[in-house]
DNA sequence: TCCTAAGCGAGACGGTACGTCTTGTCTTCCA
DNA sequence: TGGAAGACAAGACGTACCGTCTCGCTTAGGA
């Protein structure tokens, strides 16, 4: 059975963009990055670049897309430790810890909201499936959007600070603060709800 | 000596301009905000509006500016009910009420985060002056700038989140769902730093 | 009565894109060369190109119809002795040969044909209306289109080459060549039709 | 010695081309007609363009030299006939009726001036043999560059006319005509020169 | 009440970036 | 292993904004 090959410099010039994009982002931001400085860094041509993305943003979300990729890799290998809400945000922490230059460059404010926004959808998405059983079961309870939108975007601003400061706080360290900032207020509210 | 009196057109321009740049955002949004669409739904040159402002960043800037003095007259007037950190934010949740369509423009999703970055600032370090000492008498506490930081940017969630949905909660629910989420983490981190 | 008063700007932009295009011309063709070139040679916006001017063939065409009112100019002041077919390609010849560098650009091979085609079609439509009685009178005469196209391309083709041949034949020697070749088939044809 | 025996596929593949090129110039003209326009008729692959031809001038040119080919069998067949300038501007007119679509593509307006100017040189070169010795004679005549230049021009003139009007007249009265246009002038000068 | 400096609208202008299109080269894969 | 398919670098195209500028007109405020 012939399997179509691909044309292994498709790939590669999808990486190439990708890396100097990153670069680009980092130097001087994801808003005053132009296609210009991409395709210079990258040394390719401009249709190129618009034979394989639409625009920057395009470029953006698919190396965020294989970096999220890689995080749910991370997040299924230490499955055992990392179970709810907290679990979920230490494997983040620390993914973000392997890959500081990718996070720096997508989720610090250097980066646009692209892959802020993904991230947070993505956790209200996991809170509410996570938490609408507890508080189906209250009576006049505590607005649940508001509460799923509280706990993401609380992890949120602290990875993001965490990454625009070079801090030297590990991994496992920022989780302890956020839940130390968000579990009291979380736990008072489910069990008054 | 005589007093230098003031051409009356010039602050009249430097209103229709913001009156213009705020309908604009709100149909369009900041970034997609040209010059242009301000000075044609203002009905002035285009030399004009650069007479006045820098750019349109500037322009926002100076409308945010506006608001934010007028913001503080409100806090100086209900000064006794609105101490400390949770009588701020309260002061702001009604602000905010009371201006809707000004903090749509410039704290919602909408509105550059050039408003957001101000506040963020503003908050903090009025957080942390008022923190500083008790969390000075901790001798290896959590760290300030963090708390700080996750206490502002949590208001700031919170108040986008509501402009944003045009949500019905009254300015003081949202001051009480702000505390609930917030107060029982930070108690916590004062009582055993 | 106020007289509207037009941005005395815009004409001379106008000029230097028309001169930097004729410069252009001469040196690498009309078909080579590009708007970039032009506006480069003329040290004007890319945009204020577009803004006077749709593509270098407007502008061509700009600059011809602007030397084919002095070329009429030409004609009416000396129209004494410049009636009918032969008088007018005479006052043709003498404007080519006062304005050789225009007509270089723009009659030339260098040139595009533009200019060549509105020539052919003036002729052609002068000769028609000139001829019209005179060949109204034969029964089953010569067709008069294949007639006035003949006279008209003929002419064409003795200026174009005289241009880029550099030719140092006076333009009324061009015009007795002329004669001499076309005016005994014209006449033969006029007689028998 | 084995003769060396030529792939079929690439005689096949020029072919392919050389229509597809003619039909996307009926279309749209030379100018406007790209490579990819070409082989996406012609179902091949760019590079197998670039293989055979420089660009498409090169491929037109190859067209016509092989149309080219096919009008001199014409003329010697018809060599009792055809003598003189007179006899081979007929047989041009007639191979041209025979073959009026791939003469509309090449020698029509459609077409660029790559098979124009061949014609041209061609017949040039023809003239000048014909007549120098003929006009050798004269002491001080007429330029007989500028006499072979009418003649070779008026023909193709008359030819492109008639190409593009999709005029009726059969080939021979086409070649009355320019014999009558063009005939006078030459004779008179060759008694006078 | 007039005069004059300045505010102003209108918009031309040089630039810069965009996303599209075409060219001619060069690499990869397949028959 | 030679030729077809098509990915690629290069660069021109026409459009959209930007921030600067020049131009006359209106107009406010001091004389």
């Amino acid at each position: 059975m012939p399997t179509k090959t691909v044309d292994r410099r498709i790939e590669r010039t999808r990486q190439l963009l990708q890396e100097a994009l990153i670069a680009v982002i980092l130097e001087k931001g994801f808003e005053a990055a132009t296609v210009q400085d991409v395709i210079d860094r990258a040394n390719v041509g401009r249709s190129t670049f618009y034979a394989h993305f639409q625009d920057k943003e395009d470029l953006l979300l698919s190396g965020f897309e294989h970096l999220w990729a890689e995080f749910e890799k991370h997040l299924n290998a230490a499955s055992a430790n990392n179970e709810g809400p907290w679990g979920l945000s230490l494997s983040m922490f620390q993914h973000a810890e392997s890959q500081r230059r990718l996070y720096k460059a997508m989720a610090g404010k250097q980066g646009g909201n692209i892959a802020l926004t993904y991230i947070q959808k993505y956790l209200s998405g996991y809170l509410t499936d996570h938490l609408k059983q507890q508080l189906a079961k209250r009576k006049k309870g505590f607005p649940p959007e508001i509460l799923s939108y509280h706990i993401a975007s609380s992890f949120i601003s602290l990875l993001t600070w965490w990454l625009d400061n070079d801090s030297t706080y590990s991994a496992e360290q920022m989780n302890d603060f956020y839940r130390q900032l968000v579990e009291p207020g979380v736990n008072m509210i489910m069990q008054n709800g």
